[in-house]
DNA sequence: CGCTATTCGGTGACCTGTCAACTACGTCTA
DNA sequence: TAGACGTAGTTGACAGGTCACCGAATAGCG
């Protein structure tokens, strides 16, 4: 192997660092205020939200990991906790002895609904009112073009 | 409160999905990746190559914390991990005695050595080839520009 | 029907990161 | 120089995630 690697050019590393950076960040302060102010971890929020999708507020495990994009192991693992919260409840699914539902509490709702306005505002005050619509639409294009590469090609 | 909540547009949505999803996705794939070529993790990547910005492959962990935005408990317990596996070695500070240094050792230099090119390939070829110049301009004026809001609004 | 494949989900061990104390040292000021 | 306050790093309990593997149920084929 000639070993000829092409290094990042400064624009592209600036580029590279600064989308980490500013997802690590983000992430990391939208998380904390979900978790401060409604008990909620971006993960349970993640998941309500595609429970309330539904008109019955539950959903198969293996259709929400699909839809989260998670490992089967870590649903189990989340929504054990979860469960342990009152957040949600699992049930036994009558067509597939070997599948279960994941189904919304009353507290599971009441929960989200509390959560939901703050972080969306949250999301608009540290990110989305600081980009203009142009730029918007190119961070969009751009990462469905890359995800979709990233598709292809670990089939 | 008036409980008036701006959600998100359909556009703004879609850019910040997108973002979230890119990040997450990526990350992953580029961690696996790391992990399993070089027996480093992201994390490990991280310090080692802030350790090699620096001509004695030495820092301070507070130093280090705040280069790669991080707590101190999680540099403590990173560091810790990383001597175990002979990366790194920590060094008593003499002019500061709480103080105390993160040192590179051979074997870490050899693990950076070897990672990086893989490394900085996949990041090419799975996300810089398939941004334009512009796009990575804009990405980067983003990143910039939200991560100075985020730095003020904290303080 | 019977055997193998695959799918659904669960489990336990292990690794990472956070949070909240805590120790030990340094600095500033009365 | 004593006391208060700040800073450096550590520690332990805990939540979250991954990995490898398991057991049950089903699908599909000869």
């Amino acid at each position: 192997m000639g070993e000829t690697v092409r290094w990042l050019t400064p624009e592209e590393q600036r580029a590279w660092r600064g989308f980490v950076r500013l997802h690590e960040r983000l992430g990391g302060r939208l998380g904390r205020l979900l978790q401060s102010e409604s008990r909620v971890s971006p993960a349970d929020f993640a998941v309500l939200v595609h429970l309330t999708d539904t008109p019955q507020g539950r959903r198969r495990y293996q259709d929400l990991a699909r839809a989260l994009e998670w490992e089967k192991s870590r649903m189990s693992h989340h929504i054990a906790r979860m469960a342990g919260r009152g957040l949600v409840v699992r049930e036994e699914c009558a067509e597939d002895a070997r599948g279960a539902f994941v189904v919304i509490t009353d507290a599971g709702r009441a929960a989200i609904e509390a959560a939901a306005p703050r972080h969306v505002q949250a999301v608009r005050d540290l990110f989305v009112d600081h980009v203009t619509p142009a730029e918007l639409r190119v961070l969009a294009e751009v990462s469905e073009r890359v995800l979709a590469k990233l598709d292809e090609d670990t089939v």
